[in-house]
DNA sequence: CTAAATTGATTAGATATCTAAGTCTTATTC
DNA sequence: GAATAAGACTTAGATATCTAATCAATTTAG
């Protein structure tokens, strides 16, 4: 029997993609009003983990490219959230501390993290929102195997 | 006792926002070699469904603003896959129609599609899969439900 | 039946993201 | 140990996306 279309609506590429949205605008709409942006929001969050990290670690953190981490971490040093410092044992790499308000904002901003991961849940069991988020942590890295080795082996499908 | 952080291993918006990139990324290196994109693919696909979509429709299906329709559709006008035709019932309206062109690319990108989708899925019992579609389903559902609330109260949190 | 509100599409301007290429530093190799 | 390769960051240029404001057609209310 021939293979039928597979649908928007039971392809998982396309339902993340449309989750991806659904969130961050709802979490964009609510940075905006301390003049922030998702993406601010992401490079914060790692850097209250783990900070003093190179702007390689967040960009491996947070998946996107070095060029996306330089112009996020410019606007965020502009604006006094961060400080980059040259590593002295090795001067090609940057640390990224927080400055003090980059600090302070953490306890502003956890509990509409956790809001918004909230209203996203209502209604869902806690058992398959464990699941959901393991089947998203291995599509995650299958897909980022793949794509490592689609660029080493020079583009083979 | 007072909540732990929650971490962003734990964090569903987080991790949507992850897998999403990877998927994207994985995407657009094989629509590349046609001179696609991940946004023209979304709409051809609604297209293949319900071919002569208004723009609006098109917005909706995809979850994107109409402004980011407008600009995908401009491209995909321009590269003559698409075509615009004004409604003659409610002129404010125009339905998108696949060219040619358009529908001949299905049968060469629909198994690029499913192939990812493999490749994401791997290793993952389908009946977590399941599940994980599910949620993503979900989770999209009371997100733009409280982005709507939001708008229409004026940005209560 | 006209004025006001709503709707679908667009334009304008901003931010985020990507790939490809460039700079400077460190590591490797002959 | 000088030449070459690799690594971390940056710059340049392109696309996608968003919000806010605008335009034209239709619907709704007085």
């Amino acid at each position: 029997m021939p293979a039928r279309d597979l649908q928007p609506a039971e392809s998982l590429g396309f339902q993340v993609r449309r989750c991806h949205r659904a969130f961050d605008r709802l979490l964009n709409a609510h940075l905006a009003r301390d003049g922030l942006t998702s993406g601010f929001w992401y490079v914060l969050r790692a850097l209250w983990q783990e900070n003093g990290a190179t702007q390689k670690r967040l960009s491996q953190l947070n998946n996107v490219t070095e060029p996306t981490t330089v112009t996020t971490l410019n606007a965020m040093t502009a604006i006094g959230l961060v400080r980059r410092e040259r590593n002295v044992e090795d001067r090609r790499k940057l640390n990224i501390f927080l400055t003090p308000r980059g600090e302070s904002l953490k306890p502003e901003l956890m509990p509409t993290a956790r809001r918004i991961n909230e209203i996203a849940s209502a209604g869902i069991p806690p058992a398959e929102l464990e699941i959901g988020l393991r089947v998203l942590k291995r599509m995650s890295e299958n897909l980022s195997r793949e794509a490592a080795r689609v660029n080493a082996t020079g583009d083979a499908p």
